[in-house]
DNA sequence: CCTATGACTGGTC
DNA sequence: TGACCAGCCATAG
């Protein structure tokens, strides 16, 4: 359980009409990409996590069992001015934000 | 303690 | 880009 507060840390960073990926998160948290997935589907309500800034590395939302969390996740990132092309996808290259300077992508939209 | 599982990733074809 | 495969590590049972 406490491994999953230092993920949470990490992803509160994220900037809103950002977002960021699960390796990302996994590196800057020491730990392994399924571990923050796997974060993200335990997060809950009162953890105030902007899991749906976190996605996975082709900047599409990854599906998880319901499905229907996916729509919701969507929807709050256009509300923040994210935007998905015609496959669904989210250009990393405009919107990626990494929590690690090292590999700080050029921000700015 | 050991095995199964998973909102993943990176290399190769 | 997409499909396939192997490695990844915390949790659950």
């Amino acid at each position: 359980m406490a491994d999953y507060q230092r993920i949470y840390r990490i992803a509160r960073r994220v900037p809103e009409g950002r977002v960021t990926t699960y390796g990302w998160i996994a590196r800057a948290a020491g730990c392994g990409a399924r571990q923050v997935g796997y974060a993200m589907a335990a997060v809950k309500p009162n953890d105030r996590v902007p899991w749906h800034r976190v996605v996975n590395r082709e900047g599409r939302i990854s599906p998880r069992g319901g499905g229907e969390g996916e729509s919701r996740q969507r929807g709050r990132l256009e509300a923040e001015g994210v935007v998905f092309d015609a496959s669904g996808r989210i250009d990393l290259d405009r919107f990626g934000w990494s929590p690690d300077p090292d590999l700080e992508e050029l921000p700015l939209v």
